[in-house]
RNA sequence: GACCCUAUGGUCUAGCGGUUAGGACAUUCCCCUUUCACGGGAAUAGCCCGGGUUCGAUUCCCGGUAGGGUCGCCA
């Protein structure tokens, strides 16, 4: 029999992190075991469920690439659907927890409580989850719940909660492996329970370990990076958060790390998954960003970066495509996310240049002004204005001066961009073109 | 408070009853170079602690400590 996961998120108006990596290991576990995967919302808090927080949802998985084979195809829960063992929407389903609730209570395994609420006869002996992850966990009762081990199956609204009409769904959906977070392992005694008082056996569980917080604290909605839409927003590539999450928790060994998705799908199963914790590391993500940036189709990149700046109110679809291709061009492989974009290259689309104060301290003063005068004269005289052109000319200025060229090079780039890094000054002045160049060496000597 | 899980450099990890404990990110330095980035090279840094088992424990067992989780009419 083919495996059938789930992702069974709760539309919280976000998609955590960890949430998303939870996806991806059930998608990766369909994927590897040619099973299927299935995606379904547990709206059964009415209170705070929209449509919007399921689209975000759906639209996170989408970005990352994590198709489903069941489940939802729009955000409406009483929209369309895909897959045989609909409706994918808790809110929908409620006549299944009816009619489970009238077995479970026809069976005396559960009865109706004098708060009115309706309470599961829990069994008092410890539980043993067999874990695919974790190995066999012994669950004995708390002392608490030795006090009282029954515990609410349907509030006094009539609303059922959380651990039975997960159980109620994943047996009817015909889920074969669960594979979710570590803070669901102690509860998996309740859900191995009910499953026997329903008559089957539990499918199988695979607990995958948390992740933290930088300083090992657990990531809660407010903390930086717990929102999977943040990194999209941070200008980051679906391809490298995606890759990185899969070396959150699990690992392909053989010292790879950057690797393609297919890849993990041909490695990818649930033995080799860690059982510790792992910090979120931001660096690292970075790094695999900047890679995965580096290697993008000239159309993608051009298309984020045009994005990137209109994020940021550089509106570059009035300018002309050719000069905005070419800005862009001078970007590759020297960005890492694009949300650095606007701070890097927007000097090809402003007139105002704020030269870095520190860089202005160093390359504007007094014997500059002479060079910079004679750098503008030599560009002047430029039959083409090409990088290979400018560049001789800066080469022929500073032998002439009978300086090193880097004398020349720091405040021509300071004048032109305002900054003391940034893309190959002879491809960006290019870019740029004659009469700019000249304008913004002219005006940068007037500083000094 | 009770119960559960976990423990390899700062971080993610590989590994193993005997290894010079491997890789990646980060950090520092060097080379390349028009800056930055890339690339190449080098360096710093690790088996949580205490017992046991064993000829030999980072590895197996127990305890401790630390971190995380659960014990809801939240999901």
């Amino acid at each position: 029999m083919k495996p059938r996961v789930r992702f069974a998120p709760s539309p919280t108006g976000y998609l955590h992190i960890g949430g998303a990596r939870t996806a991806l290991f059930n998608w990766l576990y369909a994927r590897h075991t040619g099973g299927t995967f299935v995606l379904r919302i547990e709206d059964t808090d009415a209170a705070r469920n929209s449509q919007e927080a399921v689209d975000v949802i759906l639209n996170g998985l989408r970005w990352l690439g994590i198709d489903w084979d069941e489940g939802p195809i729009t955000g409406d829960a009483t929209g369309p659907s895909k897959g045989d063992h609909g409706p994918y929407f808790q809110s929908q389903r409620k006549e299944n927890y009816q009619r489970r609730i009238e077995a479970l209570m026809s069976r005396d395994l559960a009865y109706k409580h004098a708060d009115g609420t309706i309470k599961f006869r829990m069994t008092r002996e410890p539980i043993l989850i067999p874990d695919l992850v974790v190995g066999d966990v012994l669950r004995p009762l708390t002392d608490r719940e030795e006090a009282d081990p029954d515990w609410v199956l349907v509030r006094s609204d009539g609303q059922p909660v959380f651990h039975f009409v997960n159980v109620v769904d994943d047996l009817e959906m015909g889920i074969t492996h669960v594979i979710r977070g570590e803070d669901h392992l102690s509860n998996t005694a309740k859900h191995i329970a009910l499953f026997r008082a329903f008559g089957v056996e539990p499918p199988k569980y695979a607990h995958i370990p948390l992740i933290l917080n930088a300083d090992g604290s657990k990531m809660s909605k407010r903390d930086k990076g717990a929102s999977l839409t943040s990194y999209l927003d941070d200008g980051f590539l679906a391809e490298a958060v995606n890759n990185y999450l899969c070396l959150l928790g699990w690992s392909p060994k053989d010292n790879l790390e950057k690797m393609p998705l297919a890849d993990v799908v041909e490695r990818f199963d649930l033995p080799q998954i860690l059982r510790h914790n792992a910090k979120f590391d931001y660096e690292k993500l970075t790094w695999l960003q900047g890679e995965y940036c580096r290697e993008l189709a000239p159309d993608r990149f051009y298309e984020l970066g045009v994005h990137a700046f209109a994020k940021a109110g550089i509106d570059t679809n009035k300018l002309d495509v050719h000069y905005v291709k070419a800005a862009l061009d001078t970007c590759r492989g020297k960005i890492k996310t694009f949300a650095e974009l606007p701070a890097y290259a927007g000097f090809y689309f402003t007139d105002v240049i704020i030269y870095d104060g520190e860089a202005a301290q160093k390359s504007f003063v007094p014997e500059n002004k002479p060079r910079l005068e004679k750098v503008r004269e030599a560009f002047g005289k430029l039959p083409a204005f090409d990088a290979a052109s400018i560049e001789a000319a800066l080469k022929a200025t500073a032998a002439e001066l009978g300086v090193k060229v880097g004398i020349l090079i720091h405040p021509t780039r300071l004048a032109t961009t305002g900054h003391p890094h940034g893309p190959s000054l002879y491809h960006l002045l290019e870019v740029l073109g004659k009469d700019e160049v000249l304008a913004r060496i002219e005006k940068a000597a007037k500083k000094f």
